[in-house]
DNA sequence: ACTATATATCGATACTCATCAATGTGAATG
DNA sequence: CATTCACATTGATGAGTATCGATATATAGT
């Protein structure tokens, strides 16, 4: 796991906004495309990004593809970022 | 707290290097230029980035002046991440 | 096969930002 | 108060990237 890749996919206001859709429940780039109000190239583009950073799962269903948020993942890199930079307080749960 | 702008702060590959170097010691500027090997304008640069997303703690001693990383903002960031993007898993610790 | 729909990719553009050299600022020292 | 040292700021430049329109690809239905 990279923290850079990670940090870098995570910088992004748009992303964010995705990532809050796709953070419980699975939806169609269409439907990301409505909700975000960018157009479909951009989302398609952002939502590669958060592919190749592994934070998303890909469901191919028909024509349309779903994605939602590996919520398993985040919590493994913010897990790693604490581990590296606030090893002190990463001990302590809450 | 603006989890954009901590998540741009942390993804650079020179700042995390930076933030690294932080992360249990104060060191004055000069120091981070000699153990980065980047130049003290950009170091500078730096450090104003992670001056302004709040998690580095500066003093100056003289004309010196010394950053150490904020490991409390660092746990709390990273937490904050969590309960957006993955409530389901910010319960549970480790 | 043709058409329609959903998504991905391409090319162009504008904007952000990392970096450096040069310069400014502030503190200590003579 | 002039000088020196440590750091911050400025201006310029190049690299990266967010965005869009246009186009390609893939799937489903006719």
């Amino acid at each position: 796991m990279d923290s850079v890749i990670f940090a870098k996919a995570i910088a992004d206001d748009t992303r964010q906004q995705i990532m809050r859709l796709l953070c419980c429940q699975w939806l169609c780039v269409s439907d990301v495309v409505d909700q975000t109000g960018v157009t479909q190239p951009t989302v398609s583009h952002h939502l590669a990004i958060l592919r190749e950073a592994d934070l998303v799962h890909v469901r191919r269903e028909g024509k349309q593809v779903f994605y939602t948020l590996d919520q398993d993942k985040m919590a493994v890199c913010c897990g790693v970022l604490m581990q590296i930079f606030a090893p002190e307080r990463a001990e302590e749960p809450n």
